[in-house]
DNA sequence: ACATTAAGTGATT
DNA sequence: AATCACTTAATGT
């Protein structure tokens, strides 16, 4: 098992060697295969996640029970709701699904806040991952507000390109549509006209990004 | 060869 | 940008 060596790879840069420790006595190993839902809407949060590899999406859900994609996490990221959870509110906002087959720690919040107060390096950790999930939520939204459905269309492929580190998208349009929150038909317009202007390939279940 | 699923497209709102 | 209705292409059995 490579268990330890991801961690290294990922994380050892950050942690000090005590703290390190620590995390492989008390963290979970999980595997989990493209597609799991790792949290859903409402559950309560337990756990911390510490992303090995792989990466995640997460999802926001509309009242019709519609989702809508905010962003995708990836290596040495973790998840910023578990972040505040940990403040008071327990129940998740969001929807979360491994994008790819991924590899995780999960760290149980108690400690999450015992680890705060002991290790500055956490500390750092943490409040900078929330700033970059604040980051990246924002741009979600600005995507959202100010962009036409051909530049979001392209921003979620190069963020789903980067969170895959594939230029290969394997996928199909439905699936793009429900992330964009928009219908199948007009994905597939968007993209044939971003095919013709020479900035990806088409084939069925997969797109090549060509200008990353 | 046939059925199923994915993708492409014109017309309408 | 969404929806309908239909066609064409790719893939599985």
């Amino acid at each position: 098992m490579n268990m330890l060596e991801d961690l290294k790879v990922n994380y050892g840069y950050l942690f000090e060697d005590e703290l390190m420790e620590e995390i492989q006595q008390i963290g979970q190993y999980m595997g989990v295969p493209e597609g799991t839902m790792i949290i859903d809407i409402g559950d309560t949060i337990t756990s911390m996640p510490l992303i090995l590899n792989g990466a995640i999406k997460v999802l926001r859900e509309d009242d019709k029970g519609d989702d809508l994609l905010l962003y995708f996490i990836e290596n040495g990221d973790t998840c910023a709701m578990t972040i505040t959870c940990c403040m008071g509110d327990t129940k998740s906002g969001i929807r979360a699904i491994a994008e790819t087959d991924t590899e995780l720690i999960m760290v149980p919040v108690q400690k999450m806040q015992e680890w705060f107060h002991k290790y500055k390096s956490w500390q750092t950790f943490v409040l900078q991952s929330y700033h970059t999930r604040m980051n990246e939520l924002l741009e979600a939204v600005d995507a959202i507000a100010f962009l036409k459905m051909d530049e979001r269309l392209l921003k979620y492929l190069r963020d789903k390109a980067i969170a895959n580190r594939d230029e290969l998208i394997n996928t199909t349009h439905q699936e793009i549509a429900y992330d964009l929150h928009t219908s199948r038909v007009v994905v597939s317009r968007i993209l044939k006209k971003l095919e013709r202007d020479n900035q990806i390939q088409l084939h069925r279940n997969r797109i090549k990004i060509l200008n990353l």
